[in-house]
DNA sequence: GTCTATAGTTCGATAGAC
DNA sequence: GTCTATCGAACTATAGAC
């Protein structure tokens, strides 16, 4: 299934295609520095060093050129994140770090806000967002068990919410030009994490 | 001062006009349900049964409209957030519980996002939200204060950005269709909160 | 695989009648 | 205070040449 239902009998390009991947990376760019309202095709051609029909070309519609763009995206990072988890002895604070990224924050931001007027765009970033958590949660589950950590009654589930919502805030904050209680705030939760990672460290040895 | 600066000499209509009103509540109401790109003088116009040239006789250009529903709806907050920390029992819970409101945060996430490529409307939310909050963080140290609760060295203002980004972070998560953790996260916040009131009352009896 | 040309919309904003 | 009429610009998307 390389396109979404049975579409009309247009012609496509293929999914390797080296131009495709350029549109795919200008889009992305545009709705970083920009916002996704600012994604046109004549915009992403004249980033890109084509045509506007090229876009059409390649993606059809503009929901089918967010969908790409959220699909390659999320299949990069997915399996990433749950051996990132697994794999390192301070699992929270390097999702922490992963979760401040600001370019893909940035590009989350918009492609919620994107989704809360395309329908399409919200199911498929719902589904996405989902899948994610319960990775995420599945992972983190298994390391805490194992080092058998207190957590005072918080769900374990609620990490994730809290890095996940904290992350988005504090970028979104800064990108604003806000300052005040933006720095103290991160410290505070980095040192809530490491004090977790750590004591979970410690009831493994 | 009633509009921006220097502009051209054209008409334009009264602050207390019911019409203006009209179309402000329109706008809101638009950027609340199908977000801001949504908005144009067009549909504003056939939501509030007028015609589009009014929209620009009341406000002159768009920007200056997201700025009139910006500034209307942060002087109508702002007084009513100062008494609201200083003179609830509980002013965590009460300031979390205002917080939460959908409608007021589905616009400021939507002012967000809008001032992601419009320069004024930045420049103006962000001076509003630092001004938010300080009052804010100036009324709860006060209140902290005087109940000598103790915080475990989290900063008091540490306190209000965990408001502000969960309270937007659940929201949007919630509205995306998204549900793992959010409840339960929802009572975490809100345990934390109820516990930091009730510490502060009892230092003071 | 990439282009030109263009149809068909929708938009912001203004001038000027009523 | 509200309207009609309209200009000029930007946009999505398609058809068809190369």
């Amino acid at each position: 299934m390389k396109e979404s239902g049975m579409a009309k009998p247009r012609r496509m390009g293929t999914e390797t295609s080296e131009t495709r991947v350029r549109l795919l990376d200008v889009t992305e760019r545009i709705m970083i520095d920009d916002g996704y309202a600012a994604v046109s095709s004549r915009r992403i051609a004249k980033d890109a060093g084509v045509t506007p029909a090229l876009v059409h070309y390649y993606f059809g519609t503009l929901d089918d050129l967010f969908l790409a763009v959220l699909k390659r995206r999320a299949d990069q990072q997915l399996e990433r994140q749950r051996r990132t988890i697994s794999s390192s002895p301070r699992p929270l604070r390097r999702l922490w770090d992963v979760s401040k990224d600001p370019d893909g924050t940035a590009l989350l931001s918009e492609l919620m806000a994107l989704a809360n007027h395309r329908k399409i765009v919200r199911s498929e970033l719902a589904t996405y967002a989902e899948q994610f958590r319960k990775v995420q949660l599945e992972a983190l589950q298994e390391h805490l068990a194992a080092s058998g950590v207190d957590l005072h009654g918080v769900p374990v589930v609620s990490i994730l919410v809290l890095i996940a919502g904290m992350s988005r805030g504090l970028m979104l904050e800064h990108s604003l030009g806000m300052e005040t209680g933006l720095a103290e705030t991160e410290a505070v939760i980095e040192r809530l994490l490491d004090d977790l990672d750590r004591a979970a460290e410690a009831s493994l040895t």
